[in-house]
DNA sequence: GCATATTTGTCCGTATGTATA
DNA sequence: CTATACATACGGACAAATATG
């Protein structure tokens, strides 16, 4: 029943801001963003509220919230599901390894991009959606061949803001996108019967 | 403050099949489709529940339940109210010279056009960027000149909308918000010295 | 299939914070 | 500024559903 709680302990600090049922929701979205909470756990009203020091109503709360942000899915009498966007979970097997980490490195890359245009709405914005892209990456067959190739392309685009040359990182990220997309679409094509 | 509750207690005996926030909620979404409640009034969590004999708790599960249909809208320690359709709510406004009022009937009825499309990040997105533009809408000089113009508009692209006029509402809709966008540019540039 | 333990669903009472007259 | 009304949040309780042995 424990096993959920380790780490969480140290966000009991950080509650103090707005709505507690908010607050509660940003950590919980960043666990599962981080892969803290993988896709298919079920989250313990007793024992996460217990962790974070909230009452269950205030955490029930929370997960509505996470539930309307499709994070989350609720099932009558059963509790609430970090959201699975493959149909075969198990498929993940153990050790895609390394290549995970590429895709979260990734994702962080794009997370610091945004942040540079230093809009609070467009952080806000893009938090939410690398929330749901770390999910996504879950599912993919092959996340070397998904993720590596970005590895080099990241560093021509880093080197070129460093450089100052704003145009040629601008019209890099630009092709990226448009490649990115391109494949993703691919991939998820190559996949049927999906709830997505 | 009881008088929300007459008739209410008639669906007392209605509960007793699926979840008691969703037969709640269904009560209410007749409630509110029969003109019981009004748009703009607020729901008292205390009346309701008292008249429906259910917790606060429960009811403010159906309160998210309907919140999320659109059917209310939520604001923070203020509670939750039935919903405004922008287009009448403007009119209304207008005939009050309430021209303030107007540019918020505007707005909101951009917020149900961007609603239509069904995505939860644009909603909250665009919630933030109309929360700006109101506070935008504070400075204008003039604000029956800046508004009143759009209440025609609105009501074209609604009845394109309507009648299943999609491209048209699509080009209308293009047109005014380059329209719009020169508009507020004008007004801005008459004012120097701000800081934005 | 059965009995038990666990977990959710629902409710209450209350204390505190917040908005408004 | 005060008072009042209300929303927010808490903890405890019990019934009902589910999972487990």
């Amino acid at each position: 029943m424990a096993e959920q709680l380790t780490g969480l302990a140290d966000d009991r600090a950080l509650l103090g801001r707005t709505s507690t049922a908010e607050r509660v929701s940003d950590i919980l979205r960043s666990r599962i963003a981080e892969g803290y909470f993988p896709p298919g756990t079920r989250l313990s009203e007793d024992s996460i509220g217990g962790a974070l020091g909230v009452s269950r109503n205030t955490l029930r709360e929370s997960f509505r919230l996470l539930t309307h942000e499709r994070l989350l899915v609720h099932e009558l009498n059963r509790g609430v599901f970090v959201r699975v966007l493959a149909v075969e979970d198990g498929r993940r097997s153990a050790r895609e390894g390394d290549w995970k980490g590429v895709g979260t490195a990734n994702i962080h890359f794009h997370r610091e991009l945004v942040a540079l245009a230093g809009s609070e709405r467009t952080d806000e914005l893009m938090r939410s959606v690398f929330a749901e892209l770390r999910l996504a990456f879950h599912v993919v067959d092959d996340p070397r061949r998904l993720h590596e190739p970005y590895i080099a392309r990241n560093a021509e685009i880093l080197a070129a803001l460093e450089g100052g040359e704003r145009e040629k990182a601008a019209r890099l990220l630009a092709v990226y996108l448009e490649d990115s997309l391109k494949r993703v679409v691919e991939v998820y094509l190559r996949r049927v019967g999906d709830e997505g």
